[in-house]
DNA sequence: ATGATGTTTTTGGTATACCAAAAATCGTTG
DNA sequence: CAACGATTTTTGGTATACCAAAAACATCAT
């Protein structure tokens, strides 16, 4: 994923950093200060912002600082039903597209999962989880379609991770998995799509309880903090 | 459209440019030069650059000056599928989504369609056409989903204009267009999809004769050059 | 004390200067 | 004459300097 320029190694940086919750919602990205801090100017970490307000993990306010979003519960909800859609589209068009060679990958990392699912590293597991599903759609073979579904998925990864964490269930998953593979196998795009309902149908209201359970958490830490309220961050 | 930032000013001009042929396919973008030319610095001119490549209007090359892309046929018929899946999506979700005001607009816009249809030039025309489709994706009030709709949109804004030019019928596009409003207006899914199919289903092939006839005359026209070519790229 | 207003500071927007990598050109040599 | 190589030139990448708008702050008048 890491392309070899600049200004994408700042923003795969910052996109961690983001995703994995360590610049919290509303943390201000000052391009002065942070291409000091990584010892950069301040035009790479320029276009790095850029990149990463394309994908909609910081907004973008006209001459103020950028901050990183808060994507309202709706708003996750809303992409959440597009990337649902595209990976059924993805589906429908890989039942008569998919090579041997798609399938066979896709049964590796849809077996991968059912293995490493108790013994594996949540975030480990995850990984595989997105790889399995960007290579749905991949198998469609339709660049765009690829492209589009893969920036879903990427801008989807915090809440989908929140969720994933918030409840594990091997059996499903599992299950879930292995009837796509066999819908797809038998190239039966109505099976197909029955199937992807059933395993993705689901998310976004699980994305929705684990983002207002998070969202608490994230409030009352925010209203009970250790001691001393100083107002001005950093 | 046109947002308040001198990139995107930039942007646009470069993407009416291209689109409209002016910057035909494989010419090369110079930063440097093309910054001059519109009496701006390099900064925003690199800035609008990236946001046409995002686009996918130009490709990025390392350490090489952009240049206005050459979608391939299957790449222009892999964008309009998709395209299509997110109207049909939109259409779908705007059948209990929409609200009045939405079904009022879409009436007139399409209304206007009909009206202006012989009468107006068909850049006009083709505008509001665009408008009507957008539209349709903004009655889902799904946010994600317009944004994406319209990206794709934009960029099959050259193809579509070509088929649009080459085969006028008023006839088709009204009677279409009329079926997809009633279809809303009854707030039926099921006709919806079925009225955008017929009216989207062609387009795949519409543009692909379109870009092939266009491929052939401007390969025609670059083995023929009326006479010299000055300082050019290539 | 409070609100308005002027000043300072912060910060993004833009221009420009410098650098390095890759082409193209030209000269040299076998 | 061709092929290889050094040099020059082109061009994107990066750093920095300057500017303007907006927010924060302070001061003053009511």
């Amino acid at each position: 994923m890491s392309d070899s320029t600049l200004p994408e190694h700042i923003a795969d940086q910052l996109r961690r950093d983001i995703l994995r919750g360590k610049l919290p919602p509303d943390t201000t990205i000052k391009e002065r200060d942070n291409a000091a801090e990584l010892g950069v100017s301040r035009t790479p970490m320029r276009e790095a912002i850029r990149i990463l307000a394309k994908e909609g993990l910081v907004v973008l306010r006209p001459s103020r600082s950028p901050v990183v979003a808060q994507p309202t519960v709706k708003e996750v909800h809303d992409q959440v039903v597009v990337l649902l859609a595209l990976e059924k589209l993805s589906a429908q068009i890989a039942c008569h597209e998919a090579t041997e060679a798609d399938l066979d990958e896709l049964d590796s990392l849809s077996q991968q999962i059912a293995e490493a699912y108790d013994t594996a590293d949540a975030l480990d597991l995850f990984e595989i989880d997105m790889a399995f599903h960007r290579k749905i759609a991949e198998a469609a073979h339709n660049a765009a379609l690829a492209d589009t579904h893969r920036s879903y998925l990427a801008r989807l990864w915090r809440a989908r991770f929140l969720s994933a964490t918030m409840r594990r269930n091997r059996e499903r998953v599992v299950s879930h998995h292995s009837a796509i593979m066999t819908a797809l196998r038998d190239r039966d795009p109505v099976a197909v799509e029955v199937a992807l309902d059933q395993h993705l149908g689901n998310l976004a209201e699980d994305i929705v309880a684990a983002m207002e359970a998070d969202n608490a958490a994230r409030k009352a830490e925010a209203e009970a903090p250790e001691g001393t309220k100083q107002k001005g961050q950093t």
